[in-house]
DNA sequence: TATGTCATGTAAATAGTTACATGATTCG
DNA sequence: CGAATCATGTAACTATTTACATGACATA
């Protein structure tokens, strides 16, 4: 599906980037839906160049070396669009391994069956922690014409899933000691 | 982390199967949170009986042609148990076009915006309603001795996704329409 | 005889991760 | 000088999907 196109497409949609900072955005504001190392984003690029979805312009830095400045060309626009309006989109269940395990926990000591639950909960709730830290930054709700409102409505999803899981993982606990 | 291995593994740990078993299992119960085509598992197959973790006697079928049936050895237990209690596995954000196309929604068209979220809202509920009747299938609520206890959570799972999923939408849908 | 299910496999392509590799500049 | 950050790239491997390929048996 190419979605790491269409990601970068994107990004560059808002504005001009070099390889480096979209591997910042994918490490930090995208990273609660869709990631990308350097090692997969520096090829995607150049292929889009190929492709003529992009170009660049080499941008001298003050600090560090040179680097490629990135911006979309129309075509890339007019493609990125209509992925955006596209609705063959389906919503396929992610893969988990922590629920492969817990599918398969009644093969657990039983000791350390309530130990498995506790610990990731304690993962997901320090999770939860950090992603309500990053709310914190929002002054406001941003409305549905201000920019930051995909921002904001993708970051309350991360919150809710992470609520929605710790509280299964709860009711998992409840059961253990039932 | 050779997770397809330890699934495949951990159903044969259970009971002895076919290939075409383990594919079926893939597609129902463990759709939730695992799955594979064919053409990933019998290679998985061959790869795990030259590892020695699985052997296979033929099996002659009453309907259709002759299958293998594959069984899990000592090693391959071993192995297994090792993996379902290691630590280290740790909870990655699952990547997710929807949630991505939602950072964007800001370029879509007015109009396609909110037919964009109820549209999906309206797939999640069936999935929901799907869901719910596996549900019902259980008579009673398994307790953690029973064999259907780890279906029973992933399950529990696998529905309250789906409901905290529909809660978001439904915050994406209010707040586009305020 | 055509469709569906049972049953198994390989090939090719795409996607993603980990490791290898280089080089500048800044700060302690 | 060593570590951290900036900056870009390739190589090798693992994982996954889609397509190709075959053949039995059942039933309409």
């Amino acid at each position: 599906m190419r979605t790491l196109k269409y990601a970068i497409l994107g990004m560059l949609a808002q504005k001009p980037m070099t390889g480096y900072d979209l591997m910042q955005e994918f490490e930090s504001t995208l990273n609660e839906f869709w990631s990308a190392n350097h090692s997969q984003i520096y090829p995607e690029l150049k292929k889009l160049t190929n492709e003529g979805s992009i170009t660049y312009t080499m941008k001298q830095s003050e600090k560090g070396p040179d680097s490629k400045l990135y911006s979309i060309t129309e075509a890339g626009e007019k493609d990125f669009l209509e992925w955006l309006n596209d609705d063959e989109d389906i919503i396929k269940t992610p893969k988990d391994p922590f629920r492969l395990r817990v599918f398969f926990s009644k093969s657990m000591k039983e000791e350390d069956r309530l130990d498995f639950f506790m610990d990731h909960r304690l993962k997901h709730r320090k999770r939860l922690k950090h992603l309500q830290k990053q709310l914190q930054k929002f002054t406001h709700i941003p409305t549905k014409d201000e920019d930051a409102f995909g921002d904001y409505l993708v970051l309350m999803s991360a919150i809710m899933r992470e609520e929605s899981t710790i509280e299964w993982i709860e009711k998992c606990i409840e059961l253990l000691e039932a």
